[in-house]
DNA sequence: CGGAGCGTTTGATGAAGATCAAGCGATAGG
DNA sequence: CCTATCGCTTGATCTTCATCAAACGCTCCG
């Protein structure tokens, strides 16, 4: 419970206001592989994923895609719970998780009780909309080597790591997440070889990070650098950090420059 | 004004609230082609679209692709407004333009004030937030012809138009925001001659809807077929009405019985 | 009226990515 | 220990889409 507390979307709030939503929250244990919730269900909870991964992903015509893939703490399906919609996304386990789920009637009873409540939840949701802009550019902007390369890159920010990456996930579900078949990244990994990627099962080793850099040309209004864990876990912690460094300057600037260039 | 008091966001707010909300706000012309924002620009406004059309896009490694086509009443970049972030696209007139721009600083203190006011912002990001992932689901699971079928479709559903469809942008506009080359719509278009599309400059006759919805497949919970104009303005509200529709079984019930298929 | 400019279309070609098929390598179970 | 399974890789082939080039049709304007 502390660390729901902890959450940001409760951070800021009256202890009243977390008394009204939690009320008939529930803790809940479930095994690898198991469907939380299916695209065009309505949802009853907004889900906070305390432990273990889960996967959400959408299907059209015995297509599937991994649209996001979550990892503790997180809440999902937030938006959906604001306008007591039906799901869009299905939600599946990856692992053993641990969940509270939390009655959206409580939620959307909390948020007209406090501001303040109603106030972090905007904030939540505007993080995670900014998440998925950043998402759509990367698709439509970029080429499936490109998009590995800066996952990597931002894989490597994100967990302070130095020159070596470790995969979260089954490359197949990477794969997926990325737009491109299984086989389509095995190549893009085997294109990275020119630029330092090595690949032994899940760890990566990047041994040029500068070359890395060059190909992926990672870009702040595309790809989040922040640094996760630590003060920042919510998407919105994520995208308030990511506008300061970028107003600090970055990288020498290097972002100002060539956005003076578009300015044509 | 009373256009902006009649918006979704404002519609269930105490008059002090709009007092607060709107006190610095001033309506603004622009002549089509203005550059209202730049992505990574500091967002010091909430913009309000009262008349005209414009651009959303997102630009890197100099490629450029539109994200939005934004026609009124809408607001944009609220997500950005919330956080007091950097905008991650940029905005660009379409045609001559009138639009009221209302200081970040005034919606955020509005919403510590007013939490229907707050709630409303939440609602009308979530309703964003799902336009966002129909959009990336859109992108990731179809290929360019059923793209743009199925936006052949939700345009007649949202003009509520029987056979004929009138195209409101340029056709290298709506390709980009379809993913694809002028080309290739041009290309598009004519595979669609096969289940009875024909274009004659922005008109586009569609004579035989149920072979271009074979084709297209469209879905609820990718499309959304809301008709627009009269009570639904906001994403929010066509976020509900889609999901209204839904439990209500739809076309006989076409989803439901595709719903369960995959129930497996 | 004629021509420049622009958006669109059409065709030819090339690159990116999907699919199909087979083989590899690890892990789990008999 | 052997083998079945599963995820991953590799190669060959095909589809989809982008690019390049040229022509068409339209509007605007001298």
């Amino acid at each position: 419970m502390e660390r729901v507390k902890g959450l940001p979307l409760f951070a800021d709030v009256a202890p009243d206001t977390f008394r009204v939503a939690t009320a008939g929250a529930h803790l809940q244990r479930f095994p690898a592989g198991t469907m939380l919730l299916l695209e065009g269900d309505p949802v009853d909870f907004l889900y906070v994923l305390l432990d273990g991964q889960v996967e959400l992903h959408g299907t059209w015509n015995d297509r599937e895609t991994v649209l996001a893939i979550l990892r503790p703490v997180s809440t999902f399906i937030l938006a959906a719970v604001v306008l007591d919609a039906d799901a869009l996304m299905s939600a599946r386990t990856l692992e053993r998780c641990e969940i509270l789920m939390i009655p959206g009637d409580a939620i959307r009873t909390a948020m007209r009780l406090d501001p303040r409540f109603a106030m972090a939840v905007s904030r939540d949701l505007a993080g995670c909309y900014r998440g998925l802009v950043r998402t759509v550019k990367n698709h439509k902007l970029r080429n499936s080597v490109e998009r590995l390369a800066n996952y990597l890159l931002a894989l490597r920010a994100a967990d302070n790591s130095g020159g070596v990456v470790r995969l979260h996930h089954e490359k197949r579900i990477l794969a997926s997440l990325l737009g491109m078949t299984p086989e389509n990244l095995s190549r893009a990994f085997s294109a990275l070889q020119a630029v330092g990627v090595n690949v032994q099962g899940a760890v990566v080793t990047l041994s040029n990070v500068a070359a890395l850099e060059a190909l992926a040309k990672p870009d702040p209004l595309i790809d989040n650098h922040a640094p996760r864990g630590g003060d920042i876990i919510a998407e919105a912690d994520a995208e308030v950090w990511s506008s300061e460094w970028n107003r600090a300057g970055g990288v020498a600037g290097a972002r100002t420059a060539s956005a003076g260039k578009r300015n044509d």
